[in-house]
This record gives structure tokens, sequence and C-alpha cells, in this order.
DNA sequence: GATAAATATCATGGAGAGCATCATTATTCG
DNA sequence: CGAATAATGATGCTCTCCATGATATTTATC
């Protein structure tokens, strides 16, 4: 019933611990054998064996001894994050944001280009093509070096990453964004969503990082959700979950009504409120409830153990949050732990970058990456 | 990320293979050496030697030889099935319903007792007592022949099988179930909410086989939903996953009051929709509007392949899938197919079935199940 | 009825993976 | 400098799977 054990072979079996020794020394800085062996399971004897492995094949280098204890210094070792390089594009309304990032997901350089909702497709692609070269550049690479890159963009993007729908950018339903980024760095592209990107990002290095479910609220111009169920991303059949705002009994469409009714630009609604304005302070009530219905409904469905907000609006936290805990309280049997994003405006991108990983590292488990070739 | 694929010993692959020869074998009336090698993807030789040592555990029992054909006539082998027995035990305001089951899942004996909704803890516990004492009798078992016990019941149950809250019963919040039952049977007891197992039966034998994700309606005297997830039952953080009647918004609480509003038994408003009496056909129509509304937030937060509708108003699918599936159409992005229960008023207890012997098989693959001893 | 063909079972040997054990080696501490 | 400590390296064992070939049992054909 759950899943498919499969079982399999005794090279298999090697794949897997293979893959337990590197997640090991991902976490950490770099880890003495005796130290890989206690933390996979593994014996001290095969632990030797398949770093001896990892280290033939490129994934795992020798770091320099810590000096200190006694006994005889144990070799350190590390998981080679400069092997490869992903990249991880950002495609938003008002920014393009390109990063270059090693197989840590650390970031090695980032480009920035600001770009306008009015835009059309030629000139947003082109701001594409502008920040990946200018990334690229700045991280000295060509786009052969690239292993994969992760997508993010607003709309419905389907399973071969086509934009399907998408009603915030002009021009842009139809685009073929993994045709378009694999002609700047020919390597498996990966195009999702950008609340779901963002939900992945805080999973992984935000504020859920232990959560096996939770809910990301992208709170800004637009209302959108991402959703990570059993620590996965949850896509749906058609690629089309957490889209609870067309549901007009609950108010995402009309959410952000009330802050630019207020003022003229959302982002003083806020600050208004903050500083006592009256009918700045009531917007923000009204847009917090409107928020919390749509939420309610999400937390209902899936009784997460947080829920992450993040998005523009989320500077914003604390005229934010604690009145949309209490908006959650009203409706929810019981409300999850209410969190702000960690990661500011470049969840998306970071959640570009993990799906670029989790690519190739899928890739490591089947034992389809020829690494060797790429050094 | 993906959770932990862990890797291990070299026993570890063994129980993997064994498992995987095991659910081939589930799969089939019985099947030679050569067809277990084929399907599992194993050789010939570990085909046999896997097959050898299930037979001394006494999974696996040798079936007669098929005539016919060409050549040797190749030894089959099938799951013993009557190896062990689970208990399944459905609990709710009309009935309890106990059955007997195989490690197949096939029912081997069931007893069926009306109660009422008013019936308070003790006289409902005094009938599942009995119940369950009809049904092993039945079976020619004792409760120490039972290797695991499943029980669904109305209302939130805590991870440890205490009923949490139920508005639909008297008494009910706070019933020790796991403990009770373990009284009759002393095995494991799984408790879980009965939209929850229902869910996980359709997606086991009913119309949701091969569904990925799913949305299970509950439709009847209550609202309820149940939700399967990536093959998995989602439970949620404090098990409370698929409480969106909740949510006043969404409609479900007055959703039944259209239908008692406009004739005595609920059940007959259905019957005269169908006779033409208009009255009651404008009933029906704004209780599917209203369940509707509670069922496309599911589906757009979800986005599941499939929507099965259960429940006792399900027998009345010919007034109610159509209507449900045109309301759905109107707040989805993507409607998803909508079915009618295959399994009417024992979805449930297959379920609870179906969550004992996930527990077997848990044990089996952990290697903890001391299958002789129960021999 | 003898022979051929087909298919299954059984036996042998080998390779890969993991593990326990022990001698060896490189440090630090006293 | 010797003792204590801890890592490394080597050896041999077991377990699991697999390929291959010998043997067994049946049906089809002449």
């Amino acid at each position: 019933m759950t899943g498919e054990p499969a079982g399999g072979d005794l090279s298999r079996l090697r794949q897997l611990n293979a893959l337990a020794v590197i997640r090991v020394l991902q976490g950490q800085e770099s880890l003495t054998l005796t130290e890989v062996a206690r933390r996979t399971g593994l014996s001290r004897a095969s632990a030797e064996d398949v770093v001896r492995e990892l280290l033939r094949m490129g994934w795992v280098a020798e770091a320099g001894a810590t000096a200190g204890g006694v006994g005889r210094p144990a070799r350190r070792y590390r998981f080679r994050a400069d092997a490869g390089r992903v990249l991880g594009v950002d495609i938003g309304g008002h920014k393009v944001l390109a990063v270059v990032a090693d197989l840590d997901g650390d970031v090695l350089h980032s480009a920035r280009l600001p770009v306008t909702p009015e835009m059309g497709r030629l000139e947003r692609l082109e701001a594409v093509d502008r920040a990946v070269a200018e990334c690229l550049e700045g991280a000295g690479m060509s786009g052969g070096e690239v292993w994969a890159s992760g997508v993010g963009t607003t709309g419905l993007v389907d399973g071969v990453g086509k934009v399907l729908l998408s009603e915030a950018l002009p021009e842009w339903t139809g685009v073929d964004l993994a045709a378009h980024v694999r002609r700047l760095a020919p390597a498996p592209v990966l195009v999702e969503n950008d609340s779901k990107l963002a939900a992945l990002a805080e999973r992984w290095r935000g504020v859920a990082r232990y959560a096996k479910d939770m809910v990301f609220l992208l709170a800004g111009l637009r209302t959108g959700a991402g959703l990570v169920i059993d620590g996965k991303l949850h896509r749906g059949f058609a690629n089309a979950a957490g889209e609870i705002g067309a549901l007009p009994a609950l108010g995402w469409i009309r959410a952000q009504e009330h802050l630019s009714a207020a003022s003229g630009e959302a982002g003083d609604v806020f600050a208004a409120a903050r500083a006592g304005d009256r009918a700045a302070a009531t917007a923000v009530r009204r847009y917090v409830k409107d928020l919390a219905l749509g939420a309610s409904a999400l937390v209902l469905a899936l009784d997460p153990q947080m829920v992450v907000v993040g998005g523009g609006f989320s500077r914003s936290a604390d005229v934010l949050i604690e009145p949309l805990r209490r908006e959650l309280d009203r409706w929810c049997i019981r409300t999850p732990e209410v969190r702000m994003s960690a990661l500011g405006d470049e969840a998306v991108v970071l959640g570009a970058v993990r799906l670029a990983l989790d690519d190739v590292e899928e890739r490591v488990l089947d034992g389809r990456t020829p690494l060797v070739s790429h050094l």
C-alpha cells in the first residue's frame, strides 16, 4: 500500500549508503570517518569504503585536519559543494533575480534586474537573459557548467516548463520557460510556481525547517499559497494545488482591495496603520480578515504544523502576524504556529535552487550523473 | 530533502526483497518462481532463495500445480492470507459493524448491530463488545488470534486511540477506544476518524484505486472529508485534516438543514426530488450547493485527481453526482473526476481493516513479527 | 515407444557489500 | 621518553545476489 519499497540489487544498497554519507557530510563543515560511521549507522570499515569511492568520483574531498585532541589526528572529509553549480531564477512582476549556487545551495553570485508588471513577454525574457548572463559572468562560469536550473514565476505551470496561465503578467501565458532557459544553460530546467517555491525554500532554510506539513502564504500585491506535505512540495494533479484564491467566498480576490482603497501605495498603509492612522488600521484589519479566511480553509483542510507568511507585506509583520493569528484562532480547530518568512524576497529564488538541487541529487541516486566529465 | 533513504545492512536488502515478493504474491492467486522473478526484478535464483525463506517462516505456501502447457510443470506459490487475522470495527451513530479479515483483507465474517445516536457511552461500548464477540465466534476464533485491530468512529481521535472530541455521539468525548478494544483482542489497536478510513478504503478497493491524490466526501447526516495524498492517508499535525466544515463561510454546517427543512426524513427528500417534487428538488439543489462549496475548498487546496462521494446520501447518486460536478465546475480551476463510492456503508470498516493490515505489514518489514508463534 | 523440445529445478562458483577484529601508526599528556 | 589515546589499514568472514550449466520432468512428434 504505502509506496514501493522495491528492493533491489547490492549496488542499489551501495547507492543508498553513498547518498546517506553525502547527506551527513552536507550537513556539516567536515567530518572524520568515525563520525560519518556513527551518523550513518554504517560500520567504520564500510564508511571508509564508501568515502573512498566518493573521493574517487569527485563528490568528496579531504579537508584540513583540525588540531587539538589526543590521539592520532583523524583525516577529515567534506562534501565538495564546489564540484558543481546550479542556477536559480525568479521571474516576477517587479524584478528578475538570478543566482548561481554550489551544491550546498550556498549562493555564489546573484544578479537582480528591475522590471515592471507592464512589460511584454519579449522584454521580460530579455531581462531574464541579461540577469542570467550577468550572474554567470560574475561567477566566472559558462552556461555549460550548470548542472540544473530552477525557475520560479507567477501563474500556473505545466509539467514540462510552460506557463499555462498567468493573469498577473501580460503575454506570459504560453511561454516555454524551460526551453528559454535551456538555451542559456544546456541542462535540465525545472519550472515551478513562485508560491510553491517559496514554500519549499522556507522548509529548506527558513523558519519551517523541521515541519512535516506546512502552508506558505504569499501576502503581497498578489495572494497565493504553497503547500509542503510530508516534507515534500505538494503539486497536485495538474500543478494547481493551493489555488484557494479562486473561491470568492474566501475573499482572497478582494483582500488586496482594502489596502489600495485606503491609500495610493499599498506598502504605505501598513506604515500608516503602525503610526496610528485610523482609516489605515481599518483597511489592514479588513485585509487580514480576508487573508485569514482563505488561510483558514487551507489550515482546516491540511492541519499543518505551521503557517509561514511571506511576500512583500511580510515586512510589516508587526501589524500583520498577530492579527492573523487571532483571526485563524476564530475559525480553526487547532491554530498552527504562525511565523514570518525568514527569507524575504529571496525565498522564491532559493526555492528554485532547491528544485535544481533535488534534480541533481536524484540523478546522483540513480548513478546517472557522470560527475567526472564535469571536472 | 526528500525523506530518509537511510540505506543499511544486507539483511535490510533481504527484507525489502522479501516484502517485494510478498507484494507480488498478494496481487495474484498463485505464481511460479519464474513469474515471481520477473515481477520483482530479482534473478530466478534469488527469487527462489527468498521464497524458500518465506516458506520456512510461514508467509508463503505451495499451491497446487496447474496442468496444461509444455515442459516441466512449475511449482506454484501463494501468499498465506490465512496465516493471520485482523479485526475491523466501525462504531457509528446507527450501527456497529465488526469484521474479521485475512491478510489479503478478504472479509471472513462480519457482525452488524443496530444502535441509536442517542445511546450513551456504556451502551454503545457494550454493543461493540457484542458485535466483536459475535464476529470472532462466527469466524471460530479467540481474541488472541487477532494480529491487529482497526477502529473507525466519528469525531477527532488522538494519536493513541482516544476520542478527543465527538459532537455527534453523546458521552463519546474522552473514550479510550484503543484500550477498550485491546481488552477484546490483545493486539495493537489503531483508531481513526471514520471519514479518513472511508477514504483509505476507496483508495484501496474502491473507485480511487490508482489515484495518487484524492478527496473523499462523506455526505450523510453528517458531512465530513478524508484525504489521501501521495497514496497515503493524510492525518495532519493533530489528526484534524479535512475538517473544512468548521468554516461557516463554506456552508457544511447548514448544508444538511435544507434537507431536513423540506421533509421529516432526509432520505425521502432525494426520492421526492427524483419523483419530480419541486420543493424537494430545491432542497436538494441547495444542499448540493453548500456541499460543493466546502468540497471546492478542498479541491482547490489539493488539486486531487478524484473526488469520491460516500456516506448515506451516496445511494442517491443519480440526483447528487451530476449537480455536484456542475457546482464544482463553477469554482474549481480544474474539476477532478467525481465518482460515487463503490463500497457503500462498508467503506469505514474496510478502511479499518486496511489500517490494521498496514500495521501488520510494517511489522513484517521490520522483521518484528514472530509469525511462527502464531501458527 | 523413442526422441526432441520446452521448461523448471538444483548446484556451483563468483562478485559486491558490509562487518568484526587486530596490528599499526600518529598524536598528546605526564 | 613512555603511556595513553584514537585513527588507519589489512585480513578474513558472512550475507546477498547473480550467471551458468547440469539435471529433472513434462508434452509434442515421429
